[in-house]
DNA sequence: GTCTATAGACGGATAGAC
DNA sequence: GTCTATCCGTCTATAGAC
């Protein structure tokens, strides 16, 4: 399989066009979103991109993924196995947190429904599904299995970093609470088993 | 103080606005909802809708001060007193769950930033925050009191509605955690007084 | 591959007749 | 108070020149 030189230099500009797509999104928010602006932060006038991509929602997509991506490179860098269950939990939930935290246009497009009328295409979607299945792997090595016990958690911890995310985007007022979360909750589990 | 029968009249009509509003919402998405629509729904073309408000913002105003109006009720059917501590936290949570999955564009409109470039103004915000305050106090009645557990309480409850919400807005996958949740939070707060 | 020009849709708001 | 007609802005997407 032979990359050409026109293939590659392709390629790095739709990512290009992605990078400049988040930077907009940053400043303006993600629903004002054009791609007039897109365009122009990278140099080219919005028809220009049809070039790369088949149109607005071909970039959310791509978005998206790229994304779900990022998130599966960021929690490679956890190791859960070293750590007690406890702090292995709150380890898995902080880094989540720092993720989300860190771009929230990327977490209201990953996480929330904040642009109405879109969705993910399935390819794109499975993406997220293959990822949410390995965290899901990742809390059974911790010794969280019963379906409930898993929302619960998912539930918690989503929780926390929403109200972190609409109401304090900078500080850490609910952050900090994740430890204490995460030793309540493996408390209540293990009282009932 | 005499009101006018023009000035009843007028104000039966703004609220068969807000009804239309609402009516709209629930079908086509928070976002979607357009002066046209609304109009007709209550009989009109979109210009008039301006003799009784003075524009889309002050109609979503209107609807959002109407929601947290409606909540006011709601919650006041919850009677705290002759519950024990974790049967009346978990029956304050459940009531807020109902409120909040009984009509999904009203959730979103008070609670989630859903509508790009909204917000609601300082007068209907001090509904929003009225209500809250009335909220704490009510925790601190059960004994909640610690700024630090209300966050975490706050957080927990709001993370199991939105899930619901969002997942699951007919079922009640995540709404049945709410007694485990409420037990486990209370367990918690006591073991560290 | 990039551009200009423009189509086509949508939605909020206003002017002025009735 | 309600209407018709229209303006104005925004945005995605396409056609066709270069």
């Amino acid at each position: 399989m032979s990359t050409s030189l026109a293939q590659r230099r392709r390629e790095r500009t739709r990512q290009d066009i992605l990078d400049a797509a988040w930077a907009v999104a940053g400043d303006d928010g993600l629903a004002a979103l054009a791609l007039r602006d897109i365009a122009a932060a990278v140099g080219m006038r919005a028809p220009s991109l049809y070039t790369y991509f088949d149109g607005k929602d071909a970039i959310l997509d791509a978005m998206f993924a790229d994304g779900w991506r990022q998130l599966s490179e960021h929690m490679d860098g956890v190791d859960v196995h070293t750590l007690a269950p406890a702090d292995a939990l709150a380890a898995i939930a902080t880094a989540m947190a720092e993720f989300c935290l860190a771009s929230l246009p990327r977490y209201q497009l990953m996480f929330t429904p904040a642009l109405p009328g879109w969705e993910p295409s399935p390819e794109a979607y499975a993406v997220s599904v293959q990822f949410l299945d390995d965290a899901v792997a990742s809390l059974a090595d911790i010794g969280i299995t019963d379906p409930g016990d898993v929302d619960l958690w998912v539930a918690i911890t989503s929780g926390l970093i929403a109200q972190q995310a609409a109401n304090d985007p900078t500080g850490d007022r609910w952050l900090r609470l994740v430890p204490r979360a995460a030793a309540m909750f493996l408390t209540e589990t293990r009282s009932h088993p």
